[in-house]
RNA sequence: CGGGGCGUGGCGCAGUCUGGUAGCGCACCUGCUUUGGGAGCAGGAUGUCGGAGGUUCAAAUCCUCUCGCCCCGACCA
């Protein structure tokens, strides 16, 4: 590609939409381009990097067996409703009509259309295993699209299914999966780990995620740095260890305006821990409470597991109302009418707690779990902290930040059961499918690559992900022997089938530099008179900024031997 | 959906409070000079001031409505 003829729309400064390096490095380098929120448009440069992506996801996943598909986008909503996710999904699922008013959606991830795909046409234990996999837009109409790429309404996903015949078959898969990942991140020259995950709305009994550290991330990761522990801070257990309260008598006191637990306990001047917060759902349309530790964070996705429900809300100020006749801010479990109480595990027989008093602007101190109220079901509720005991080892967790690039499921037949994706076993009886699901957010992982791998001047792409590999220079425009050195050379490396750019636009060195650096090109051959008197050129690394001039002879074949080095090391590391 | 903020040339912004000639930097075009880390000089082009309605002699500026975008939150009782 020559400079001069290409649609690289850089910019010197940063957009104000902007909030993530990569954000902001993905426009400048002109990559993408903002049509609405959480919508991009790619231009060459980011096209050829998501193209990158995506043939190392297929060259591995078909290095593991699995096949590739096209499923449709325009998802009828029958399948849905089967599943009964065209309910479950909410507003995150994008609706549509047809002319004659059918319902659609548009795919926000493809278990309907692929399991209903395999019902049809598999028959046989014979016909098993299978792994189909696509690459494909995807729509969820985020709550909150933000960071550009990393959380976009319209996105790029790799997503892929494995159909068994039973669970220790399914798990094989699921492992092989897991490998197949590892590679696909390793070579795109990420640092990532894999956690224990929840499995979330998706379903299932076990999952992973592959997670890229880096601060921006959005997802909390505990770490256990003795023994190897991860997980992500939905999934890890928790054990909270209350200090010993002696027996006290239950008091009701006068709190006027005291609301949060940061509230209750100066103005009660009692330790955090003794006070309790009480939180109200609606799950499945029945009213919980949940009661847990005042210095705690409840986790929401445990509290949905115990519950095994669908949908759970936190009640809005009307309904904590009408069930705790007080205003929001004084809940508590104690004469708490026609309300299932879920109690975390340290409160078990726990006494000298402050909890809620259900009337407004008072709480009640010395209350005692079993004695004063009593929880129908105890459970570990809390979210993870920095510190808490590793559910392996027991040494103290360490919390990080990580973006997930990757996701792995083990789903069982929540699907093929409902779809009715069944096959005939050797014995003749008819059997249900075991499924797993896989996904790669490649935008997203495009995204985390710039998040590792930038400096000050702008990306410094890994070199099997990298749009070009080298860019030429041409230092001086003047310089008739320096245009026709890099017109060689250009030839010559486009004939050894190095991704070469050069830049041949009528600029001074200097903007040509900045934006090598701002695109990331792993190379720059500089190519100007200083060099060319000596009969060598410039070979500019841009991770390790070292210069190594080399001779203009036969210098495309060593830039070539180079970069496949590169690649292969990547590869094989 | 709640709170906050922002919509002015391609990009980044000032001007709005206190109504009266639309302005700056970068980018862009022309010419000359310059030519190894975002050049200099000179000249030039580019605006329905997000949209609609209203107030006024006069609206980017005041009022009402509306659309879009960004940030925080959307659970911490």
């Amino acid at each position: 590609m020559r400079f001069s003829r290409a649609f690289f729309p850089t910019l010197k400064e940063a957009p104000s939409e902007a909030e993530v390096i990569s954000h902001n490095l993905m426009v400048r380098s002109g990559m993408i381009r903002r049509v609405a929120a959480g919508v991009y448009s790619l231009l060459p440069l980011g096209l050829r990097v998501q193209r990158k992506v995506e043939q190392i996801c297929r060259e591995e996943l078909a290095r593991a067996g699995a096949q590739e598909v096209f499923l449709p986008t325009l998802n009828p909503a029958e399948l849905w409703q089967r599943t009964g996710r065209w309910d479950v999904y909410g507003k995150e699922l994008i609706r549509l009509q047809d002319r004659h008013g059918r319902d659609f959606c548009l795919g926000p991830t493809h278990e309907e259309i692929v399991t209903d795909l395999v019902a049809r046409e598999v028959r046989s234990y014979r016909d098993l295993p299978q792994n189909l996999y696509q690459i494909q837009t995807k729509f969820r109409d985020e709550i909150r699209p933000r960071f550009g790429v990393m959380r976009g309404r319209e996105f790029t996903m790799k997503d892929g299914y494995s159909f068994d015949r039973d669970e220790h078959a399914a798990e094989e898969s699921y492992a092989q999966m897991v490998e197949a990942y590892k590679r696909i991140f390793q070579r795109c020259g990420l640092s990532f780990t894999v956690v224990v995950a929840d499995s979330g709305a998706i379903g299932g009994s076990f999952s992973h995620e592959f997670m890229v550290m880096a601060d921006t991330g959005e997802e909390g990761i505990n770490v256990c740095e003795s023994c190897g522990y991860s997980a992500n801070s939905e999934k890890t257990p928790v054990n909270i260890s209350l200090p010993e309260t002696p027996g006290a008598t239950l008091e009701k006191v006068h709190t006027p305006g005291v609301h949060t637990v940061d509230e209750v306990y100066t103005f009660l001047k009692l330790p955090a821990e003794q006070v309790t917060k009480t939180l109200l759902f609606t799950a499945d349309g029945s009213p919980v409470a949940s009661v847990i530790p005042g210095h705690r964070e409840l986790n929401e996705v445990k509290l949905k597991n115990v519950l095994d429900a669908t949908e759970l809300f936190l009640a809005d100020a009307p309904t904590v109302e009408k069930l705790s006749g007080a205003a929001v801010g004084f809940a508590g479990p104690i004469g708490l009418e026609g309300v299932r109480i879920i109690a975390d595990d340290c409160l078990e027989g726990r006494g000298g707690l402050v909890v809620g008093a259900n009337e407004t602007d008072h709480h009640y101190t010395g209350a005692e779990e079993g004695r004063d109220f009593e929880a129908s079901a105890f459970a570990d509720l809390t979210v993870a902290e920095e510190g808490d005991a590793c559910p392996d080892c027991r040494k103290p967790l360490t919390v990080r930040r990580g973006i997930e690039v990757g996701h792995v499921f083990k789903l069982g037949t929540k699907y093929s059961e409902t779809l009715e994706a069944t096959y005939q076993d050797e014995d003749g009886g008819t059997k249900t499918i075991f499924m797993g699901c896989y996904g790669i957010g490649i935008g997203r992982t495009v995204a985390a690559a710039i998040e590792q791998n930038h400096d000050k001047d702008g990306i410094v792409w890994p070199m099997p992900i990298a749009p070009f590999q080298v860019d030429i220079i041409q230092a001086n425009m003047t310089d008739a022997k320096c245009r026709e050195e890099s017109d060689k050379l250009y030839a010559a490396l486009q004939s050894s089938a190095v991704e070469v750019v050069l830049d041949d636009r009528d600029e001074r060195a200097g903007v040509k530099f900045k934006d090598a650096d701002l695109i990331g090109f792993p190379y720059k051959v500089i190519i100007g008179p200083k060099g060319l008197k000596e009969g060598q050129l410039e070979l500019k690394s841009r991770r390790t900024g070292e210069t190594e001039f080399i001779p203009l002879e036969n210098a495309a074949g060593i830039i070539s031997a180079r970069i496949t080095e590169e690649i292969e090391t990547a590869g094989s590391s």
